[in-house]
DNA sequence: GTACTTGCAAACAGTTTGCATAGGC
DNA sequence: GCCTATGCAAACTGTTTGCAAGTAC
């Protein structure tokens, strides 16, 4: 996501409306790199529209994911958290206080270290079309 | 997993039991680079199990974790799916077919394809305790 | 005015839990 | 015989859906 204007052209490129609720939820998005799941992101525009529902935010998130201004992360067990950083760079899970934390790539990475925090495992998860389904078509 | 033996040896040390179901569903993941869901393991072994639980399934998977035999892969959404291979390797998600796909280090990535799959985009999410928390211990 | 969007409630999927019974060692 | 494991059902979490009413453009 680069900034509220971006986002709300795109959203009506794509015939999408801009509604309160939508640039409430984006505005806590804009610059955030607490990677914040639905739960939080509800908890949060609440504050602001005590009558927002569920629904609506996670409605409001798939639409953002689809016209590619947020991330899924699938970090932590059953929970999908949202990064409005779709630049390429990759996600920490503290097991202790159960942060997110951006690492960006370029660093020196050792499989036990980085940026200071401990590595016990990584996963590298690719997405995409297989070679078989390639083929096939 | 390296095979049955040094499993049940590991259940033994640490004070569990090799039951028939547990048996059964070791059986199923040796060797297997299917990367099947708990549901598939759970339709699989009641073929020989008629009365198994997916309560069973579920507890006897989570042990096998903790005692390190597998690993959980968190690559499609709410799932969980399980390797028997706790070697260092990634996976690769064909949004195609559903296929979960090993892809084993020290192969060439150009970020646009691996091993003749297509990679649309990619994960990379790092585990541990983070260089915050490290300090407070 | 016409889609699209909202909020509610209910449904849903995958997983976990409590508990009485069964069974491994 | 003790303690762990099983199977059932019910609970639980996070997410999705259908629908009537509301609203952006």
């Amino acid at each position: 996501m680069e900034n509220l204007k971006d986002c709300f052209q795109k959203l009506k490129d794509s015939g999408l409306k801009v509604t309160p609720q939508r640039l409430a939820i984006v505005k806590i998005l804009e610059g955030n790199t607490c990677h914040p799941s639905a739960d939080k992101i509800y908890n949060e525009v609440k504050k602001k529209y005590p009558m927002i529902s569920f629904a609506t935010v996670y409605k409001t998130l798939k639409v953002l994911a689809e016209i590619g201004e947020i991330q899924q992360l699938k970090i932590v067990e059953k929970k999908v958290n949202f990064d409005p950083n779709t630049d390429p760079h990759n996600h920490f899970f503290c097991k202790k206080c159960r942060e997110i934390r951006d690492v960006f790539p370029g660093k020196k990475i050792n499989l036990k270290e980085i940026d200071g925090h401990l590595i016990e495992k990584y996963q590298v998860y690719f997405y995409g079309i297989c070679s078989k389904c390639r083929k096939q078509n």
